[in-house]
DNA sequence: TATGAATGAGTGTTCATTCAT
DNA sequence: GATGAATGAACACTCATTCAT
């Protein structure tokens, strides 16, 4: 099948209008049936258009589920922690962004779960968060190997890997706690995450020991 | 009307031969298209029988599924690694552990990779799945409070969540490396997770210092 | 999951269109074949639509099997002989009723004959036969007793069971005659029907005897 | 597809035995599940053999079905009324012939309507019906006529017509009483009966008067 | 742009029937 | 005769996608 349509930025007021009413409707239909569950008309009729009209704006599902996606993770991407609040104390930023990654996570457990399921469905959605998820490993990555060249963190440790388990293992609790929703308190669930990731790196303790506990 | 059939578990020699080549073909079959792509019928043929065979002695997809998941979950157990192996030090036994789940995971991949996608879309199977990971969770998290117990781990980690964690931690970065092939070095990948669980645990060096890097 | 699909009277003139194709359609395959071997896909061809245009106004084989039913029954009925010919000398209205019931009844036969066959394999439809029967006999019934009180007939039949019985007695002389092909000629049927109501409720003679023979 | 085994009356008596237990079986699944729904499998599950054992016995379902039909009709069957009661007054002969159709209809009446729906379905079993109560029919005619010949009788009717009509009365009042459960008392149904039976006949009183009601 | 009717490929499932043991 | 596993034809139904108004 060739698919020659080229699908169209609005341009109109109304043509605004109903990609937003379908990204909306998108959005409902799937966090309330999952994405192999959910039907295309479903979506139409739930925005209270024709069916049809979906595909002036979407190629098809994966499309518009992308759509949803992208919409999202803009709402929930806050970056350049570091600029944005001052703090620089490591131990600290840690928390900052365990806390706001959890917080965000739950606020969107339905969506994130969704993700999770849609990257085990779609190729390009999957490579699309594996991309994402390397680039946010990559930063992560650089923050270890700076702090081990400024000698506050343990220099055996390979920076991408361990940037890698430890970013997978904040990502998957989240996971396991909102989305398949064993229950564990959230601000327990951000100190075990701290504690782990301080101790793996071994930075040491705000004026004094860290990682021991004699 | 609900037609309550009753699967067989064969009697005669021959039922034994044909279910078997069901599982075999399944296996074949679910590997090669995934779940949602595999169709019952190339899973008959690929077992050389009747397309009703299968019904015979599995109610559809998801049973037939649950039949290979359970096949290679008992090739893949290899519980009681300390009775089995003699080794008692925490820090070998994390080696011992981690590197066995690795290896297992990396031998069966595709299917470790299926019954994540197939966890996302089956209930039961999903149900099966957690319950599973939550029982190895609380052995994990009994290891740990006997450390703590014994002094050999830090007292203030919680035991359940930490052995979730790090838990997590490894099954995730099988995945990552596995699954979704991104390239890393068996033997860094287990030195890293292995360094993580102890430097976590606070765990003593054998014969030294093991947090520090002083 | 149940999906509570919508289906539609159809709004624009294709869709009637289309509709009354498969009506149509239906009626054909379905005196053609019966019901339980008439295919939603002969009829979907028959009509010269596409298989799945039958699932846009039709549930299922039930759903068309009525909408030709319905059809047919609107065809059938004749109700309010009485306003309509004014007659009435009760003799004269239950020739002229049997008569146009039987004519009807031939003329559509085999409909009739299917009609029988699914009141014996469809739950609701026999429901929908079966008052709509009730119905029937309870206006005769109310004639009987009418006649009654006129003392113009037999005051020791019970109203509602002669009626069943009666009735009951037409219809399956119809069944006999014109579906199972039973061979008896129309008029003599007509008489025959007309005399046993006559001398069951002991109408008297227009003027003269009508229940001896002496 | 060439039919050409032949099914064996049992010689031995573990075969009849097996063949008793079969039809016995079929009566109960039949019962339950109606004819469409009834399932080979259940009937020789039901009977306690191999499902490929009934086929010794019956071609298939129509045959067995056959084969309880049979058996039922034999223990309902009570031919020789007068000869047996001594019973002569045509009246007398009606209301008992009625009365003894009514009461076993009633105590088979899961089998009987289960006789109406399968004439509606198998050709064959149909065409045994009908001439059956085609026979039932002529010998119904046969008394009509001796009535009339011997001046008893309303010599005006035609005789098959009219045993046609007040028979079809009679079974079609069964079947809406005891198999579509329209209530009516028994005895009620059967004076009701006899009535249009003896009025349609105009049979004369029993020493007096029967039509007329003044 | 919007409409909504029409399309039709795709597949799970049942169960009467056969037949090797 | 009995067994019960194997057979495989048959068909309803869904829903993403198209396209004439």
């Amino acid at each position: 099948m060739v698919k020659s349509e080229v699908r169209v930025t609005p341009r109109s007021a109304r043509g605004i209008r109903t990609r937003n009413a379908l990204v909306a409707a998108a959005r409902v239909v799937f966090e309330r049936d999952g994405y192999l569950d959910a039907r295309l008309a479903d979506i139409s009729a739930e925005a209270g258009v024709a069916s049809g009209s979906l595909y002036t704006y979407f190629e098809g599902k994966e499309e518009i589920f992308q759509a949803v996606a992208e919409q999202v993770t803009e709402e929930m991407v806050h970056p350049h922690l570091r600029a944005r609040t001052g703090v620089t104390d490591p131990r600290e930023l840690i928390d900052l962004a365990n806390r706001e990654y959890l917080r965000a996570y739950k606020k969107n457990a339905k969506l994130m779960g969704l993700f999770e399921q849609v990257s085990h469905i779609d190729e390009e959605f999957r490579a699309v968060r594996i991309e994402r998820a390397n680039a946010f490993v990559q930063r992560n990555a650089r923050m270890i190997r700076t702090l081990q060249d400024a000698g506050s963190a343990d220099p055996e440790l390979d920076p991408l890997l361990t940037a890698h388990a430890l970013s997978g293992m904040v990502s998957r609790m989240a996971f396991v706690a909102y989305v398949q929703k064993v229950p564990m308190p959230f601000e327990k669930l951000v100190e075990t995450l701290n504690r782990i990731w301080i101790k793996a790196l071994s930075l040491p303790a705000v004026g004094g020991s860290v990682s021991g506990f004699e």
